[in-house]
DNA sequence: TCCCAGTTCCCGTTCAATGGGAAAACTGCG
DNA sequence: CGCAGTTTTCCCATTGAACGGGAACTGGGA
């Protein structure tokens, strides 16, 4: 726009500005905003300021500022997530119940894992996956399971690299993905020891459309070396309830 | 901007567009997104491409567009929906459990309740609460609870009206509802026979801050005629958790 | 008190945004 | 299949919302 020799347009600014908070940075000035955008001061704050007035952000008087309850509403009333999260809710539950676990609820996203739900468990060991967080597709069970049921053109993508390393068990190998992938399909569900925290076993199945490809993906951590065939039985039957659940008219 | 007669901005304009988007209309065309938001047509196609090119709208081939995914993580991860509901959602699933009706989670938006999380209970009655919806204070249960624990300015405005009717129990006369809002007080619940559905009754509890203010409602939807008290003990164990939980460092 | 960073506000400048309109594409109906 | 109406894409002259430097003000810390 206007005397700007940057050629952003507000829309992509608004996005930049909301990429700066984070799960870890909820709160921030209109001075962190602009820096962390890239913005210069003055514009920075006006562009908060705008934000604000629209119910995008919000401002406390000490000049705090944090994503505004108004774009969760917005964001979250129609979206897919919350229909999907839904569905799944009450397998979820029934899943955590039995097998006294975390349990997650992921969907793809722009080639990543995505995060909707996540059941926590009281006794249930530490695990860094969030709600609206996101993983590699490679690197967590979840992620395994919504690659191999995927597109083939998404597994090329995929697996033409790079295959970022998240922990030492990720696996970085084109060939041995493949294998991997190949025996998810196999299996019909994907176990991830150590994939994410040394002491934990991911275990995830695909919540499958008519056509037989992941449309989510349901899982839970484990203890590393804990059995895996109940947790699976279980989060087979979730799915299975969610499949339901999805096919319905709304 | 530029060569427009209305002079909205284009943050004004990308809300609108958001909010032609609602729990029951979760799918448009470009044009219907213009002609609801008030576009003219070209600006219409215009303003969704890039909404669609930043994330924050998606569309399909065949030209239907949802809100994204992206937008949906950006609002959600450093929220204070988010926030407030994974503290909560343990203790609502234990009232779930032991009431076995409907439990929701309220807190105070723009002087309305903004519903942030429901349990559905598949045996249980009707409810039209939506998650990420709304309702107005004087009108649920939950309303009555963030209003008589909210301040005094906010109670204010409120009686000050209009006291719009939901149902035909819904309180409108600002006089019993300033009464309404002393017994709630006293009591420390409200009970709301009949005010969303004519078969059910709302029950609510504060979750308070250190002042004694409302910082969210919990609540369940009853049987109209069924006893309220086992309920307002389970939703007042709860909302103790829920303030522990949201006291305790992140 | 001084210094520094954040914030507010002003204002000349300007280009991203605008929307009318034409053309192409699509859809639904007879 | 043809037709009418609607939707979508694309072009382009126009322009005012958006821009950001800079001055003044504010608040916090040393």
């Amino acid at each position: 726009m206007a005397n700007s020799p940057s050629g952003d347009s507000v829309t992509d600014r608004i996005v930049r500005i909301l990429e700066t908070f984070t799960p870890t940075r909820t709160v921030q000035t209109a001075s962190d905003i602009g820096r962390r955008a890239g913005l210069p001061p003055s514009t920075a704050h006006r562009v908060v300021g705008d934000l604000v007035d629209a119910g995008l952000l919000d401002r406390d008087p000490e000049g705090r500022v944090r994503v505004g309850l108004r774009l969760w509403e917005l964001a979250t009333r129609s979206s897919h997530a919350l229909r999907v999260r839904q569905a799944a809710l009450p397998a979820m539950e029934r899943v955590q119940a039995r097998v006294r676990e975390h349990t997650q609820l992921a969907i793809l996203e722009q080639d990543e894992a995505l995060f909707l739900e996540r059941l926590s468990h009281p006794q249930a060991g530490a695990n860094i996956t969030r709600i609206a967080g996101r993983l590699p597709l490679h690197a967590a069970s979840s992620g395994l399971v919504l690659l191999a049921f995927g597109g083939p053109e998404l597994q090329e993508r995929i697996l033409a690299g790079p295959l970022r390393r998240v922990s030492p068990s990720t696996p970085t190998d084109p060939g041995a993905l493949r294998r991997t992938l190949a025996e998810v399909r196999r299996l019909g569900h994907a176990i991830a020891p150590g994939y994410i925290e040394e002491v934990s076993t991911g275990v995830a199945v695909p919540v499958r459309d008519r056509a037989g490809r992941a449309i989510a993906a349901l899982s839970v951590v484990l203890p590393r070396e804990a059995p895996t065939a109940p947790a699976v039985e279980e989060l087979r039957r979730a799915a299975r309830d969610v499949e339901t659940a999805l096919a319905a008219p709304a």
